[in-house]
DNA sequence: AAATATCCGAATGATCTGGTCAAAGGTTCA
DNA sequence: TGAACCTTTGACCAGATCATTCGGATATTT
């Protein structure tokens, strides 16, 4: 039955609620199943195991993320505004990534391999939108970048950077103008200068 | 040696960082000791069980909150302010105050004993406080109340009502501005109204 | 009614839990 | 020094909890 998949999809959003609140090893299968309603060897005919349910969820969080950013650069024309709009809620979603997170930061989760599939596996896309929306603004004339693909990468890479020190601390009402300084100092060096009357060339 | 209680208090404390974010059922005696950088058999030298900690820590949550209301009521002349601010502050301490709320509503916590003793002391102690307050307002002339321990404990009671849809929601932002409007109300039944020149007597 | 899809209670062995205890460091004071 | 103490610990225990399996019950499709 086709069902199946909107069972588990319905599994892994309740099961995404409760790892997040008690992290994977405080969260017991049985926990899943009584907030789902239903005894709990009933979900091992959804999934293989616990941690099935967890790569699930991981996997679907990230999904939403990119979903989210795909949606908010298909808003936007102006190649600065998709840039920015893109990094802001890239780096904004922590609250909603807790387990994908979690499961890269955690030592105690280090352990499950498939984790790195995963990481590697959005890590790529991320630089391949990155370029994207790179490429676009140098042919319109926005972005003077000699080579996009490695100012993707770096750009990635800083993102990267970033989410460490803003996955330890609370402070959230701060993100939002850091990374707008930052981004206007990217923006800076990026964008495409009018002609300066007063440069000596 | 009177180190003993220092101890205890800083076991305490870290004890309610990890109690509020697991719960008590989710909670090992291990995890406290571990986040203390203790043997686990040595918190029971300060403590008699896993029990005797958490009421230590609700006990300590109950304080720190009854600390907060007596310095903001001592720092405001005007009883309509002190009123104001004790609900507001009293209202609004549900973050610092999870483990005690947890242990009031919870259900598989509602078979510790002492819980009922600790509300059972405050609630007599905050009647108290309100009714002080109410007097003080009384004797400025401010207040109009004909009885007020009966007053108190309406005042009381209404905060234990409201105590209930608060800990069930998230909304923050709400809260203080629904709170006023309560508050306005009351003042609006209670403070002494001057000599209104069209009034008919 | 046969076949298949979905659910569950009971059982299992491995791990974890709260709690105990005897012993080992440390400190104090004679 | 050493006796009396305070403090900390690792090893240990019995019971609880855990993830997972399995045979069979129930519902749905064919």
């Amino acid at each position: 039955m086709k069902n199946k998949r909107k069972v588990r999809k319905a599994i892994v959003e309740v099961a995404s609620s409760i790892f997040s609140k008690f992290g994977y090893k405080k969260t017991s299968v049985d926990d899943i199943a009584r907030e789902f309603g239903m005894g709990k060897s009933s979900l091992y005919y959804y999934f293989e195991s616990k941690e099935d349910i967890f790569e699930a969820v991981v996997v679907h969080e990230a999904d939403m993320l990119k979903i989210a950013l795909m949606e908010v650069i298909s808003k936007t024309r102006d190649p600065r505004e998709k840039l920015r709009h893109y990094i802001l809620v890239r780096m904004s979603s922590f609250r909603k990534l807790s387990n994908y997170y979690n499961a890269i930061f955690s030592e105690d989760l280090s352990h499950f391999e498939f984790i790195e599939k995963i990481r590697e596996r959005y890590d790529k896309e991320e630089v391949q939108t990155v370029a994207h929306i790179l490429t676009e603004g140098a042919k319109m004339n926005t972005f003077t970048i000699e080579n996009t693909e490695l100012a993707a990468i770096a750009i990635c890479t800083a993102m990267k950077g970033l989410e460490i020190p803003l996955f330890w601390k609370r402070k959230d009402y701060e993100i939002e103008s850091r990374l707008n300084d930052i981004l206007d100092m990217l923006f800076y060096g990026i964008v495409k200068r009018k002609e300066n009357k007063t440069s000596k060339f």
